[in-house]
DNA sequence: ATACCTGCAAATGTTTTGCGACTAA
DNA sequence: TTAGTCGCAAAACATTTGCAGGTAT
């Protein structure tokens, strides 16, 4: 399997763009951070290694990376976007806690199977699909107990 | 059972809020539409009754239809907010065609079951769930293939 | 050398807010 | 009468874009 690095590079030459200093340290702090940072996390993350980098250019790189298949676009609702590790991680749904903002990652094969009678009943070519349950996380409902 | 407006009266009186042509005006239109209308179609329809109506008071009278129960608002991800009748109409989610926007709703008792069971499993309480597909509809499918 | 990129600032588009005038009860 | 609303304009955000200067190949 090829790394992640390997793969942008090798989009990057594909397309005539070019694998500048910025878009690698962008690739490398995205793909350390393990849950869904909104653009402004991984902004102030980037900046601590490269100060000068701007808001503009993480904006425009994270739009390439996920062009280039390594990146998931994510909306939770909350005014910004999320950015997720798509490499070596598969489809997946979302559990949200609405007190601590919490987020769970889970798989259904059940789920997807529903999902495609669904699509099927309706005639409906599925691109990509997207779940979310809002709630309260388990340790959040104990705190409200107490 | 009683009627959308007594629900919208009932609960602005609850509130100490008023009951305001505006609201009316805004609370009609929008039980009229069968769809998901964006802000901005609903703004459209408003003004053709009452052009003198802001848009500020579409958005802070829809977020009190939202309050009162009657509205959901829905997030398709094109950069602005929609809503849905929930008057007398369940829960369910949403295919979308990403060729011709059409919006079809979809319900599946199989897909609240998982939904209650995955959320179980990790010691979850929902408070409300969100599901889209985009794809292609039958119809766009149709023009594609000829 | 020469596309391509970057950082900055300005522009954009959506949504919210402050406020003086107005209105429902 | 008087709290609550409205319309307007300005503010607040997130995101995108134009451009002059800098960079990778």
């Amino acid at each position: 399997m090829e790394s992640a690095k390997t793969i942008f590079s090798q989009y990057l030459r594909k397309k005539g763009m070019l694998y500048s200093k910025q878009r690698e340290q962008i690739l490398d702090i995205f793909l350390k951070t393990e849950k869904h940072p909104a653009i402004n996390n991984l902004y102030d993350l980037v900046r601590k290694k490269n100060p000068k980098i701007g808001l503009a250019t993480i904006y425009r790189t994270m739009e390439v990376i996920c062009d280039a298949g390594l990146a998931r676009k994510l909306d939770f609702g909350d005014g910004t976007k999320h950015y997720e590790n798509k490499y070596k991680h598969p489809h997946h749904h979302h559990l949200i806690c609405l007190k601590c903002g919490k987020i769970i990652e889970i798989t259904s094969g059940k789920l997807e199977e529903i999902q495609r009678q669904l699509a099927k009943k309706h005639g409906f070519t599925i691109s990509r699909d997207t779940m979310k349950i809002f709630g309260i996380c388990k340790t959040c409902r104990r705190k409200e107990k107490s």
